[in-house]
DNA sequence: CTACATTTGTGAAGATTTTCACAAACACGG
DNA sequence: CCGTGTTTGTGAAAATCTTCACAAATGTAG
């Protein structure tokens, strides 16, 4: 059953999720057809997706919002939380630190690291920024999984590299550099100058075909 | 040649492009080869995706470095600049604007726009944020071809029908729905919580498979 | 000028993902 | 209890994307 699950499905569950939470019918349903329609896709497109994972939803009926919601939650993995430490203070590090979604699914964030000597010490919100230097310290005292990487693509690789070695589980990378580690690292690159490049070539496309 | 272009050949273009950035050879050249290399896939791959455009590259000695990454730039329409509006001067908006990397691909930011009273009228940078009410006359008066959707989820809908109703060319959107927007405007979606979350299903799975 | 070593460009094959279409399951009304 | 109207789950078909494999170019050495 659960076997090579595509990203774009993954994307599309976790769209799903979203749109379950906008949902306020407690013990209502929902037909794949709404779920669909809310989503980018078709209604055998979400039956697909969800059968991956087993067979949630009554024939004639749809599928039940809350048992669907804490499904897809186990499925994407946020059942629980995560501990997360984000590496580079910077203004990106800052956004995604105040960025309340992340708290909102469970991702902690609980530790900041900088190796500026002028921003160690400062602080954001709860936290102090630390020192790049007790890196691997505090990942073990704080027992952090995952790893967002925030910092010039200069200094992304070493960073990346102490994270695996220390024994962290995944990494957002946000530095404009594929990161070399072992395969049984998931990285998920978030490259923001690619998105406005995909968006500036869509549209030159569209103009000649004028 | 050029008809439907998938999405992962614009991104790995992209990438191609940033690799041959760092490539101080001048009158050098690449292979496919080496190309893959540098970007995780093959050099197949890599011809394949050039292949759509045309025959630049000669067979036995490879793409010249210069002319490779001219045509890059002219099919990813970045071989001119961008005008560019960030709507919402939050967090994730001040992280954007104070990008480095945009600029340097030829994205300007000429306008930064919020609706409340007291970001008005502040100043970031050589930019002095406006009021949301006059976004459709400074987009007339600057030209601007380019929306940045930085506000929250319940504001980004009524923004972007603003912004197309206006004649703005295409939209990045950092706020977590599914803009409803006429087929001819590219809308490209970050999100960052998807993210998150497609790291933590990989890791979730991974760990299921021990 | 010829033989040889490269490397592109591209049809064809293979793999993956999406869409189709329909039997099976279920609720409901009578 | 039966017929009707839904909606799921899923093989099979279609579409899309990637990899293969090799002829056609091109440079180089002799």
């Amino acid at each position: 059953m659960t076997r090579k699950i595509p990203q774009s499905t993954v994307r599309r569950l976790s769209h799903y999720l979203r749109s379950l939470e906008g949902f306020e019918g407690e013990g209502g349903t929902v037909s794949s057809e709404e779920l669909a329609a809310r989503g980018q896709t078709t209604a055998a497109q979400v039956r697909k997706d969800l059968s991956h994972f087993g067979s949630f939803g009554k024939r004639g009926l749809g599928y039940q919002v809350d048992e669907l919601r804490s499904r897809l939650r186990r499925i994407l993995g946020i059942d629980r939380p995560w501990r997360v430490a984000l590496v580079g203070a910077g203004r990106i590090g800052l956004a995604l630190f105040e960025y309340p979604a992340f708290e909102a699914r469970g991702y902690d964030c609980v530790a900041i690291f900088d190796n500026d000597p002028e921003k160690v010490g400062q602080r954001w919100g709860d936290q102090t920024i630390r020192d790049s230097a007790d890196f691997e310290r505090v990942v073990e005292e704080l027992d952090i999984e995952l790893v967002i990487v925030a910092v010039p693509a200069e200094a992304a690789q070493e960073v990346a590299r102490r994270a695996v070695d220390v024994g962290v589980k995944g990494i957002l990378n946000f530095a404009p550099i594929r990161l070399n580690v072992p395969p049984r690292i998931p990285v998920q690159d978030v490259n923001l100058v690619m998105e406005l490049e995909a968006l500036s070539f869509a549209i030159s496309q569209a103009e000649q075909k004028i």
